[in-house]
DNA sequence: TAGATTTATTACCATAGGTTAATTTTTATC
DNA sequence: GATAAAAATTAACCTATGGTAATAAATCTA
């Protein structure tokens, strides 16, 4: 939890008050390996931030098929934010890829903060400024990358996620199919 | 700007002081068809909303072919996101696609609102949202969805933009070539 | 650690979409 | 409105990636 404040301390003032706040509101959960933390269907009334641990939010397509949109590591916040901003049932899951500790907020009372505290206002404008800015690039370098060129940035972007990930939660992440990956890893060896 | 001003109004209150900020950092513009609002290379200061018209931002890869991040148009924002969040020089261009007004915007100066007149942060905070929430469902969208699948939901969101858009900048949206674009149309013709 | 289960690899064939180039259609310009 | 320029269509061929299935390897579990 100390970890979460002084990333906050880092960019802001942070009164006692909404210290206090934030630990009223804030439960710290280890989850094992394969737990999920959302599952689709749900009502979503929970975000996470990541102590540590590795986590990811994919969803499952008609033919079954599932697609991971995002991969969550320390420091990181991770929910379904469709929908949360969106106030529709989950569509995503969030699984733990290997057993993680993160600090479960409930949103709603995550939200009230900026009512009751609006000094968080800028922090969590920077937070969705900058996420704003890194989909954009995820989707340009979608439309633009061809799947080698993306495995390579990816393996650049998250170094050491590899021993946790399983090759088909990296290659849906890609989008790609498993197998497809497994090819591109056969040649990358072979040089 | 009165259609801004409104659109503000329409979710907080608005002061006279900050209306009267707001008016003084506008300026409403009027650009031709092919008009280049901003362009790759470029240091960002600016960001746009959009009255009326049609504009996208694209980038052109290495290999020469662009690809179309995003259309606007009427009461949306348009600008290079990734260059303004993370202070670097354009990488996107944007594009008049027909005759458009737009109210300009300098970026620095649109973000003093904030410390100037906090009430605007729930406002933005929420923008910035909903924005996140539609870029995770295009991330998802184009993770799972075949081309012929993406084409139909483009259609469906943004049904009256085929008569100001060229061929290859939906394509390019979509992440296929128009030739492509064109066999589905085709395809779709038949049925 | 053995056995069971899950995951990764590989090979083969299928297919969506890319490439190139020729032709037609649409749009812009004078 | 005639001409030029740009864009769209179509076809033939090509390539990257998908699908299936069999095998090997890794991981889990008792």
């Amino acid at each position: 939890m100390e970890a979460l404040i002084n990333k906050i301390k880092d960019s802001q003032d942070l009164s006692q008050a909404a210290e206090a706040y934030l630990y009223s509101i804030a439960k710290k959960k280890t989850f094992a390996k394969g737990a999920l933390l959302i599952q689709q269907g749900q009502r979503v009334n929970k975000v996470f931030y990541i102590l540590n641990g590795c986590l990811r939010s994919y969803c499952i397509d008609k033919m079954g098929k599932e697609h991971t949109l995002q991969f969550g590591i320390k420091n990181w916040w991770i929910s379904d934010y469709i929908a949360i901003y969106n106030n529709e049932y989950a569509n995503l899951a969030i699984e733990c890829l290997k057993e993680s500790t993160v600090i479960e907020f409930n949103a709603k009372k995550l939200n009230n903060i900026f009512s009751l505290f609006p000094e968080f206002e800028p922090f969590q404008r920077q937070l969705l400024e900058r996420h704003v800015a890194s989909l954009h690039k995820r989707i340009l370098n979608q439309l633009q990358l061809t799947a080698s060129e993306r495995y390579a940035l990816f393996l650049e972007q998250y170094p050491d996620i590899e021993q946790f990930t399983r090759n088909y939660h990296i290659a849906s992440y890609l989008g790609i199919t498993q197998e497809s990956l497994s090819r591109l890893r056969s040649e990358i060896a072979k040089k």
